[in-house]
RNA sequence: CGGGGCGUAGCUCAGCUUGGUAGAGCGCUUGGUUUGGGACCAAGAUGUCGCAGGUUCGAAUCCUGUCGCCCCGACCA
C-alpha cells in the first residue's frame, strides 16, 4: 500500500509531457502501437470515442445538407500530378503501390506483377473525388454538390505520435462543388463553425477560429480556415481545417459547367476534415496526473457501476442492484440522449476498478457494496474531482442527480480549458518580448512554458520564416475579427492590418 | 538522409567493463486469506539474451556484419 503512487501517471505533466501523453494512451486503453512503424492500433474504448465523434458530426454534416458516400484508396499516380502546389504538398508522404501479385520464390513471399501505372494509396481525396465530379456536373443544375466521406488516409509520417500523427489514420473529408465563389466561401465557413460548434459543445474545447497564412496553406488550397486548440503544455494544435480550393482543382479535374448565360465556367470547390487527432487533443487539453478525463457529451460510456463485493455471500444482491441501476439510468437522458451505462463485473478487486476507470476517462463512477445495498444508496465519484472524493446519492435520486452532475462535468470541463487557454495567450507588443516568451529556460530539455501570442505582424512571409527558424513559432492563425485593429508589427516598425496567433505547433 | 542511443520473460529493465549454461519488479496461472479505496501469503508458467558469422573448451557478455526500434536534427493539413 505505501508503494502506491501518488498518482496513476508516471511522470506527471510536469515531469515530461511528452511522456505522460504516451503513457495517458496506454493507461487509458484508447490506443497502442501496431508492428508496423507509425501505425495504431485503436482499442474498444478509444474506437468508441472516434464512433460518438463520427455520429454527432455525422448529423451535424447531414443536417447542414450533406450526404455520405465513399471513394477508392488508391489514386492512379497521374491524378495527383493534376495540380502542382498539391503535388508539391503531399507527393514526400504518399505510400505507393507498385505490384499487385505475391509469389514464392526460394520459400519466401516476393512482390510479381508490376502495374503499369503505380497506385498512391490517398494521403487525401481531392484529385479522385474531382474527376468523378467532372462527369457529374455539365450544368450549373448539377450544383452544388455536398458530398462527405468516412476513410482511412495514409500519410507516410517520418515521426508518428499515436492519434496526433501517425502514418494511417481516421477521418472525415468533405468536398463540395458550388457554383458560385460566394456559395463556396459560405461553404467553408460554415463547415469551419460546424467544428467549433462541435469541439465547444461536444469536445468541451475552446478553439480560436481563424485562417492559416500562404506558407501553412493547405496544398492546392486558396484560403484555409482553421480551428486551433492549447493543450496542457501551452503548444498549439489544429483540429479541423476547412479549405476554399477556389478552381484550382476544378481546373486539375476539369469540373466545368454551363452556366445560366450559357457560358462555360470552373466550378467552385471546397474541403474540409476532422480526424482522429481529435482524440489525442481531447487527452491533452483534460487530461490529468490519473489519467485521461472525457467530456460526457463525447464518452462513449458515461457512468460505469462497480460493484464492490467483498464476501461471496453479497455477489447476487449486488449484481442484481447493479443491474437494476442500469436499467434506471438507461431510462434517465442527459442532453437528449439516454445515458449510457455499464457494469463492470470482473472478478478483480473493486478498487483496482475503480482505479482503471479513473485513467480511461470515464466521467462518473457508482461503486455499490453491502454497505451500499442496505443503505439504498451509491458512492459516486466524478472525474473531475479527486479520486477519493465520494458523494452518497440514494439510488432514487439518481434520475435526477446524474443529470446534472453530468451537466456540471461538461460545464467545468470546458471552464477549466478556457481558463487554461487565457491565462497563457497574452497580447505581446515587442519583439524582445515576443522572443522571451518563447524561449525556454532550459534549452536542453525545455520546460513548459510560451503560449500563445497575439502579436501584430506586417503579413511579410519573410518575417514570418525568421520567426520560425529562431524559435520554432508560426503563425497559427489569423483570428476572424469583427473589427481588426491596426497596428505596428514589431519585428519591422511596419503597419499590421491586424494581430495574428503565434505559438508553438504540433 | 545526418548525429546519438537501444534490442535479454507479456511489460519496464538489471547482468556485459573483468566470458563459466538466465535475473528482478510488475503482470499472468493456481490455491488460500482478504476486500469502501490501486491487497497479502504460498506455489507455478513464460526466454534459441534481435539475427548471422567469427574468436574460445565455453559467448547475453569479446569481434565483424546485418536487421529493427527509439531520441535529436531535417521534413510535416
Amino acid at each position: 500500500m505505501s508503494k502506491t503512487p501518488l498518482n496513476a501517471i508516471s511522470p506527471t505533466r510536469q515531469e515530461d509531457f511528452p511522456e505522460w501523453y504516451q503513457q495517458v494512451v496506454r493507461a487509458s486503453e484508447m490506443a497502442e502501437n501496431s508492428e508496423v512503424r507509425g501505425c495504431m492500433v485503436i482499442k474498444p474504448w478509444g474506437y468508441g470515442l472516434w464512433e460518438r465523434m463520427q455520429s454527432v458530426l455525422d448529423q451535424m454534416f447531414k443536417a447542414t445538407g450533406h450526404r455520405n458516400a465513399y471513394f477508392p484508396l488508391f489514386i492512379p499516380l497521374s491524378h495527383l500530378q493534376k495540380e502542382a502546389e498539391h503535388v508539391e504538398g503531399f507527393a514526400k508522404e504518399c505510400a505507393v503501390v507498385t505490384h499487385h501479385r505475391l509469389e514464392m520464390q526460394d520459400g519466401k513471399l516476393v512482390p510479381a506483377g508490376e502495374l503499369q501505372e503505380p497506385l498512391i494509396v490517398r494521403p487525401t481525396s481531392e484529385t479522385i473525388i474531382g474527376s468523378h465530379y467532372a462527369k457529374w456536373v455539365k450544368s450549373y443544375r448539377d450544383l452544388p454538390i455536398l458530398l462527405n466521406q468516412w476513410a482511412n488516409v495514409v500519410r507516410w509520417e517520418l515521426r508518428p505520435r499515436l492519434f496526433l500523427r501517425t502514418a494511417e489514420f481516421l477521418w472525415q473529408e468533405g468536398h463540395t462543388a458550388h457554383e458560385t465563389e460566394e456559395q463556396a466561401v459560405e461553404e467553408t465557413e460554415k463547415m469551419l463553425r460546424v467544428y467549433e460548434t462541435f469541439a465547444h459543445d461536444y469536445l468541451a474545447l475552446p478553439v480560436i477560429c481563424g485562417e492559416k497564412t500562404a506558407s501553412e496553406r493547405f496544398p492546392g488550397a486558396v484560403r484555409t480556415y482553421c480551428i486551433e486548440a492549447m493543450v496542457q503544455d501551452r503548444k498549439a494544435i489544429q483540429a479541423g481545417t476547412s479549405h476554399f480550393l477556389g478552381q484550382n482543382f476544378a481546373k486539375a479535374s476539369h469540373i466545368e459547367f454551363q452556366t445560366r448565360q450559357g457560358t462555360l465556367e470552373y466550378a467552385w470547390t471546397t474541403s474540409w476534415g476532422v480526424s482522429t487527432r481529435l482524440i489525442g487533443t481531447l487527452l491533452m487539453v483534460h487530461g490529468d496526473d490519473d489519467g485521461a478525463i472525457l467530456p460526457p457529451r463525447i464518452a462513449a460510456s458515461q457512468v460505469v457501476i462497480i460493484p464492490f463485493i467483498p464476501k461471496e455471500e453479497f455477489r447476487s444482491s449486488i449484481l442484481k442492484k447493479a443491474e437494476e441501476i442500469a436499467s434506471l439510468l438507461q431510462a434517465t437522458h442527459y442532453a437528449g440522449e439516454p445515458i449510457r451505462v455499464e457494469i463492470d463485473t470482473r472478478d478483480i478487486n473493486g478498487s483496482t476498478k475503480s482505479w482503471d476507470w479513473i485513467k480511461r476517462g470515464i466521467p462518473l463512477r457508482l461503486e455499490i457494496g453491502p454497505r451500499d445495498l442496505e443503505a439504498g444508496c451509491v458512492a459516486l465519484g466524478r472525474r473531475d474531482h479527486p479520486p477519493k472524493e465520494k458523494e452518497l446519492v440514494a439510488i432514487d435520486r439518481l434520475p435526477v442527480r446524474l443529470p446534472e452532475i453530468l451537466i456540471e462535468i461538461q460545464q467545468n470541463l470546458l471552464n477549466r480549458a478556457k481558463e487554461f487557454s487565457l491565462s497563457h495567450t497574452y497580447m505581446i507588443e515587442s519583439k524582445e518580448e515576443f522572443y522571451a516568451f518563447f524561449t525556454p529556460n532550459n534549452s536542453t530539455k525545455p520546460e513548459i512554458h510560451g503560449g500563445f501570442a497575439l502579436t501584430h505582424w506586417n503579413g511579410s512571409p519573410e518575417v514570418e520564416a525568421k520567426i520560425k527558424e529562431d524559435l520554432k513559432v508560426t503563425i497559427r492563425c489569423i483570428p476572424f475579427e469583427d473589427n481588426p485593429r491596426p497596428g505596428i508589427c514589431p519585428f519591422t516598425g511596419e503597419s499590421s492590418p491586424q494581430r495574428v496567433l503565434f505559438g508553438k505547433a504540433y
